[in-house]
DNA sequence: GTAGATGCAAACTTTTTGCAGACTG
DNA sequence: CAGTCTGCAAAAAGTTTGCATCTAC
């Protein structure tokens, strides 16, 4: 099954493309892309495919009233921990070698293997300090 | 505003105290008491005025596809960072140590302050490490 | 008796789906 | 031209709300 370069994928790759330390929501990528004339089920399913291939990753987000999903752009994530600021929603890899710190503490000290492509740290990052 | 104990909070209660330390979704609790008479409106209502008392929180798990609360009971956890297995949904924290370790060293490397209240760290835990 | 809760049904919000027509390669 | 996508509108999910009734104290 090949795929076509539509487009509505190309659109909703560029937002994607300007937008890649953040993650946004379905609802707001859905929102700014109508005004590009992309439908609401064009994004919904192309965004579900590419989380599908692994393009993008759904993060989930604590706080958040409506329970909406959030992508993140990702090609070479793996193995990284993110942070994820809860002010201004960007997000960020931890360096590898706190990575390791952390999953190999918890492992030895509660024997429990952190998954690091699920695990994001919430918190405030420098530039909302203040 | 005082409030009653009602028979539906009660039950919910029961409910939460029997699940302590797993996540579970406003949905499940809903569907699930609903077999003890408990409307859906009294299960949301309560859930969100627990979660409002901070008695208990509320919590977002990655690879949900439909997106649904999560609750956790926790009375002292504060300070704790905690873990959660993707597999059985049981929640844990981890050691005071290890969290402030986690907390300083990416504090000092990253310039980011963990709020320790939101993180989850998600991965499996021992007993479903097989 | 009265403030506070409940249940029901209806509204809302977010996401998914069916299908006819349009576009890509 | 064939197979993929899209747009629309309708259906599903999940959650919230208004209101009359009921319950706890």
């Amino acid at each position: 099954m090949k795929t076509y370069e539509t487009q509505q994928r190309k659109i909703l790759l560029e937002y994607l493309g300007n937008h890649k330390d953040e993650s946004v929501s379905a609802l707001n990528v859905v929102e700014y892309l109508a005004q590009y004339g992309v439908s609401k089920s064009a994004v919904y399913r192309n965004l579900s495919d590419l989380e599908k291939d692994g393009k993008i990753r759904r993060t989930a987000k604590p706080g958040e009233r409506t329970a909406n999903y959030q992508y993140v752009a990702c090609e070479q994530c793996k193995g990284k921990i993110h942070i994820s600021c809860i002010k201004c929603g960007k997000t960020a890899h931890i360096s590898g070698n706190m990575a390791d710190m952390i999953t190999e503490g918890v492992k030895s000290e509660d024997d429990f293997i952190i998954d690091k492509q699920e695990t994001v740290l919430y918190g405030i990052c420098k530039d909302c300090k203040e």
